[in-house]
DNA sequence: TTATTTTCTTGATGTACATCAAACCTCTTC
DNA sequence: GAAGAGGTTTGATGTACATCAAGAAAATAA
């Protein structure tokens, strides 16, 4: 979270954290219709959202990992619109959305950052509907993975190499694709050379292809 | 946007208004690339927001009206990451951003109502989500069209009758479509006397069903 | 360990939508 | 008014992905 605060605005954003929660595997952190009260730090883990339409349709909106924030879609009517579900045991700090609003009323960078979380959220969005309204699923599929590896690698893993803590499925659902159609396109990247896949375990040997295939001109 | 102030309250968010724009139909309010700065009340008019990939790609992210706010993406980065066009004349209300935080520290409830308006496109996106990752074309046209209706009425028009600011291309863009499945889906709701279609004038005969083609069970 | 479930892969087939193409309509501009 | 451009409709055809199905591999439980 930190970005240039003097120690004694990090010592205040400190007491935002009212509470540690542990979350194992499958269980949720809040669930659809919950009362929102508020957001979360992930420490350790990875997580889900997932929205429901009325007659039972379920779509991932995102995957989250350690130092990401979930809850923002609470906000607007003070009940959560979403699932947000553990794929492996992890730990968040609950930080209670009514300290959020009224530490961010006294440290301004506090408050800025909030609101850089929140666009950054949309302009992530942004990204995903363009992902789902004009790419293919090579397309779909290489920019997942770029975007998951480059996320893992900020955080010092590895730049080549990941575990999927998420199924086939849960990957299409994300990326508006069958499990199947996902299964067959990592076949196909992995036939390619471009990628080696056992399971859940991912290494990209041509990262380069990767992003050729993200910016092929095919589908205008 | 007034949502339970005191007098005064109202009357210190008039301060945030720096000038009123006009935005002439087919030219842009702003660009991706450009300074961010400010956020931008429509006040009257009709815009669409779209984001492009590297490759030229283009996809519109939304359509807004009257009442609502644009400019939103610019916060992360300081830059714009999108496009907004002005489908009709236009005329907006410019809120430097420094000024909204500014005023948001002292205005408890503006700080509340600028959080929720963030919330609120979050979870609009996530409505998006689930419309290109998991529907199929006629529930999408249908949803597209009972959101904007509903809009529309919202705000004094129509339940049933509407003027279609955008062209075939820019909803099919919207819905991950392309222009011809938009017209030819309108002509088949049109022959099952669903809607009647006019070009861009549509008037919808029976809401009910397009209530039913939403939540079809269709797709599973 | 074995049993059972969950997840993943791969093949055969079907379908919703894209693409290509031509004609028509509407609005603008001169 | 004529001429042109942009937008829309509709038909014929193609294709990317979904669906259906069956077997293999892991993960989990007994």
């Amino acid at each position: 979270m930190p970005i240039g605060l003097s120690t004694d605005e990090l010592k205040r954003i400190d007491e935002i954290v009212a509470s540690r929660r542990t979350v194992k595997r499958g269980s949720t952190l809040f669930r659809n219709g919950e009362k929102f009260s508020s957001l979360y730090a992930i420490r350790t883990g990875f997580f889900k959202t997932c929205v429901a339409s009325e007659d039972g349709r379920d779509q991932v909106t995102g995957f989250q990992m350690a130092g990401e924030i979930i809850g923002l879609d609470g906000i607007v009517n003070d009940r959560h619109t979403c699932d947000a579900v553990a794929l492996e045991d992890a730990e968040v700090c609950v930080m209670p959305f009514e300290r959020i609003e009224e530490l961010s009323r006294e440290v301004t960078s506090l408050q800025r950052h909030v609101h850089k979380i929140m666009s950054r959220e949309i302009v992530r969005e942004h990204g995903v509907m363009l992902l789902l309204g004009s790419m293919r699923a090579e397309e779909r599929l290489a920019t997942f993975l770029l975007n998951l590896v480059q996320r893992l690698h900020a955080r010092g893993f590895s730049q080549s190499e990941l575990i999927l803590r998420m199924t086939r499925e849960e990957i299409g659902s994300y990326l508006g694709l069958k499990l199947e159609t996902v299964s067959r396109t990592f076949s196909k990247f992995a036939e390619d050379g471009i990628v080696e896949v056992k399971q859940r375990h991912v290494r990209i040997l041509k990262t380069e292809a990767l992003r050729e295939i993200v910016n092929s001109k095919a589908y205008t």
